[in-house]
DNA sequence: TAGATTGTTAATCGATTAACAATC
DNA sequence: TAGATTGTTAATCGATTAACAATC
């Protein structure tokens, strides 16, 4: 209650990372201070919009006329984005969108660390993928457990995703980042993070439909 | 204005693939109709909430003490969601990501068919990707404009990212999924559709930073 | 002082939920 | 008829936007 930034919505929460890469930006480019409105015209937002979401995220108050100071903001964001936590996790799935996460270098700043793989197939098991070892699925409830893991990343196909997610509350894993087109059913405390490309598909095809009328 | 569910919510329209696979799965398992609390029991939705859902999409009235017709309602979730368009897009980006989406066979079904790949690398161009065609960057708007196509699909790093939605939009593009991590200034009539993993990683920090209060 | 930007308080808007009559 | 599920109309809720005084 009394650090926890946790009245911000999560609209408010996905948009912070778009103001910090661009504060990241003007203060590599030499800038001191950002106002409300010059972050709300670089992205097309309205500027109150923008002032309620610093004032959620900033430690101290805005001044009047000038702004916020910049280093101290992205300070308060990379807080509040949790990217100084360091949150290990597990990758289950090394098919090719599996492989391209694990070789993906920029989690890292996010405080995301894939510490593990796992697969099923054993011509796999052993291997290393993106310098991360694969292991069994088998061994998976154990090494959560055993690793204190609080997040896993399903890439499986779409019909062994539920049977990885049983596994990985199993293991007593808090959050699970799903990019299977499936529904996990899971007890109401995990929260399950769908990467959904579905739905995205969804959106973009129902504004295509609209433009040609 | 007719034909239009065009008064459907965004975040309706996102429920909607889950509703779907869902249907599917119990067609094949042989029932033939099914009602609002059955799949809000599902999702662990309200059921007025899927109720609502339906009429929206549903082309008939529903029987009251019945439910839905599933073929019925396949039909009409599908061509809601414009699966039954066929949308031909371009990838730019052969790195991993973009070999994974380029090498996934699903997004056929959801009526987008990505017909080409571009890449600045000289090696890749000529070569093929998941059965793609990988051309130079040079070519794109060129390709886009003469091609007619509407969607592009970006997976080059964050750096590069506004220089090809900047030719994509030269190439008379009208929407673009975006999986860099980065923001891109577009004409409004372009829909960019992020897919963010920054945002959702906000999400899941969250989730954890609450949870261990 | 003048003016740009801040924080606060109130209004609007859209999505979700509740209540309930209609119906097979 | 009884009861489950529907569609409709109204209430609630949360996020966005507007209005405006405070301040450097």
């Amino acid at each position: 209650m009394e650090n926890g930034v946790s009245n911000i919505s999560r609209q408010a929460m996905q948009r912070l990372p778009y103001y910090l890469q661009f504060l990241k930006q003007l203060e590599s480019s030499g800038e001191k201070v950002v106002s409300s409105p010059l972050i709300a015209e670089k992205f097309g937002l309205k500027e109150i919009q923008v002032r309620k979401d610093l004032a959620i995220v900033s430690s101290v108050s805005g001044k009047p006329r000038i702004g916020f100071e910049i280093s101290r903001l992205i300070d308060d964001m990379e807080n509040v984005l949790g990217y100084n936590e360091k949150n290990e996790t597990v990758l289950i799935g090394v098919g090719s969108l599996g492989t391209a996460l694990l070789s993906y270098k920029g989690f890292y700043y996010y405080g995301l660390n894939i510490v593990a793989a796992f697969d099923s197939d054993p011509d796999k098991v052993g291997k290393t993928v993106g310098g991360k070892p694969v292991l069994a699925i088998s061994e998976l409830s154990d090494y959560c457990r055993t690793h204190q893991i609080h997040i896993g990343i399903i890439t499986v196909p779409a019909e062994h995703a539920q049977q990885v997610a049983d596994l990985l509350i199993k293991g007593s894993i808090q959050a699970i980042w799903n990019f299977a087109p499936t529904y996990l059913s899971t007890p109401s405390s995990i929260l399950v993070q769908n990467e959904s490309m579905a739905a995205s598909l969804a959106i973009l095809s129902q504004h295509l439909k609209e433009k040609q009328h």
